[in-house]
DNA sequence: GGCAGCAACGTAATCGTTTTCATGCAAGTT
DNA sequence: AACTTGCATGAAAACGATTACGTTGCTGCC
């Protein structure tokens, strides 16, 4: 009956008696309006996707907490795909989610504009997450890796540390890439003539750990270490310490993300801070302002800021 | 068409050249069958729904990412609802979710028999994790909390350690009420003469340090002290190390969880470890297993298995 | 009192797929 | 040669909501 979904639907043109009875006897009767009927001719399924990398720990259930809580306050509902290792699999992703869903929050270092073009139809409403991906056609949120890699080395070095090696992340990965560059301007600006130092890591524990080593066989040890993530600055600190060497007095340590595993190492690492669940909470709010006003393409890129979370590693303590 | 569908669906009945031939115009045109339209005639979304407390970090993408890998290798989507405090939500949640998911997931502490009997359709399948319901109504998956912290008293007495502290969680929650259980069986067995020593936690770390420096205020000292999780054994080291304490020469401390802050605390930490990714592997096999027998109730219960670790923690070093 | 106008409500079309059923064609059987 | 059998295919109903449109009945004005 039409008086039903006016009713239900809170809209007008039904009097507040009818409309009275018509919910009684839907919580009466446990009414559910069957949300594939109601998609099928709105073509609205109040739904949006999460396309998420294999990614580790604390980093995806913030960003899915963010996500999460941002699409519940506006009655959205959240489908969740994770762990896609490659293009393929990604692709697949995308491909079953069409149609279930209004719009495509994106998080992965393998989406780039050639695969958005092919994948998806342009009429869905898409916003990419750390994305190198710099289309017109896109709305785009990154983090700030490059000021906050760069006002970490504008620390260590005011802290006193005449120079600052870099333990670098993968070639591939977009915010390694960012991170670097960031060591690189601060390094020319702050200390024109220290050397820049960089070791290869994977953004691993392990790759951390022999970067630390391979540190300590150089001929030249630096002052102050800069790990690309807190991970590799985990491993690196292992290092150090079978090394013998006293950290933050012998050598400074400084890492990127703070996981919270962080906070817990001995000495306390000094590192960059993401808030992520603010990340993921602004991701969904583009993405649904896109999906209101029915604009082409608003396109905007948003940068969100990192802030410097000073602990023990680098010898500038708080305490 | 009727062929088409036909087609697409690999059935029977259509010419090896007609589904060349539709297959051939579906990709050519980028044509993805409406979901909704599937949906609302198929009575069946190909979609799980998980439905989470707010639960901290690693434990949560841990298990996220099992249900999710299994789910994608079944052919199914997964819809999250998380973050929900308190039952109010968890009813709106399950609601909202009605008839957009074949199957849901729940884990919940403030989910009981009560509340699934008023907010679901008894049709829906059901798989709950870590719940104390005890329906024979619904499947339940267990982790089996009370072996493990009877496993892990056993370890430390045999480890010499005269007597045992335990840290309590919060009475409310059903993992730290079988822990608890774990821990006096365990001691009315192995050490029936060592007292029973309970001092009350809340699962955080800041709970943790204050039972540690209870513990060190009383007149008799525990040898070993076993925390019902990992941050709370976390605080207690802070506390042990802020009193001068050795860990574990002067006092052996141990965990459950094996959440990742547990390798790199100093020192690293004992504790028990479940695995979560599993968890959420089975939990979504036993669900997808009553959607194929339209079994009414299996009404199982499994409990998977905890292992210990053996860290520096506890005096029985590995190395 | 009659007619215009408006609000409330019901009828029916619509969304895109699956599925049942009927149709037609080809081959096999007597 | 006629009839049965079987299979590929198309036509049409069904799923359950939304919504445009038409109908009813009431109010109020002339």
């Amino acid at each position: 009956m039409a008086s039903v979904s006016r009713a239900m639907n809170g809209g007008s043109g039904v009097t507040a008696e009818t409309s009275e009875r018509i919910h009684a006897a839907a919580s009466r009767l446990q009414y559910v309006p069957h949300a594939a009927a109601r998609m099928l001719i709105t073509r609205r399924s109040n739904t949006i996707g999460a396309l998420l990398p294999d990614l580790y720990g604390e980093f995806f259930s913030e960003l899915i907490r963010g996500i999460d809580l941002a699409a519940r306050a506006r009655g959205f509902h959240l489908l969740v795909s994770s762990s896609h290792d490659g293009a393929e699999e990604a692709a697949a992703a995308v491909r079953s989610m069409q149609g279930r869903v209004d719009g495509l929050l994106i998080l992965s270092a393998r989406v780039d504009a050639a695969f958005l073009r092919s994948n998806l139809p342009k009429s869905l409403p898409v916003v990419l997450i750390n994305s190198a991906v710099n289309s017109t056609a896109h709305a785009v949120l990154n983090v700030d890796n490059f000021g906050g890699a760069s006002a970490m080395v504008r620390h260590l070095l005011q802290a006193g540390h005449s120079s600052v090696a870099f333990i670098a992340g993968p070639k591939s990965n977009f915010d390694a890439q960012q991170r670097d560059q960031g060591y690189r301007t601060a390094m020319a600006k702050y200390a024109p003539n220290a050397p820049i130092h960089i070791v290869a890591g994977d953004f691993t524990e392990e790759s951390g750990y022999r970067a630390g080593r391979e540190l300590l066989a150089q001929r030249t040890r630096p002052r102050a270490v800069f790990a690309a993530n807190d991970m590799m600055a985990v491993g690196c600190l292992t290092a150090f310490k079978e090394a013998g060497l006293r950290v933050p007095q012998d050598i400074a340590l400084a890492g990127f993300d703070d996981i919270p595993v962080a906070r817990y190492v001995t000495p306390p690492l000094t590192t960059v801070r993401i808030r992520i669940v603010e990340l993921g909470r602004i991701a969904l709010e583009h993405l649904v302002a896109q999906l209101d006003k029915a604009d082409p393409a608003p396109a905007s890129v948003q940068t969100l800021g990192c802030e410097i979370v000073v602990r023990d590693s680098c010898g500038a303590g708080t305490a």
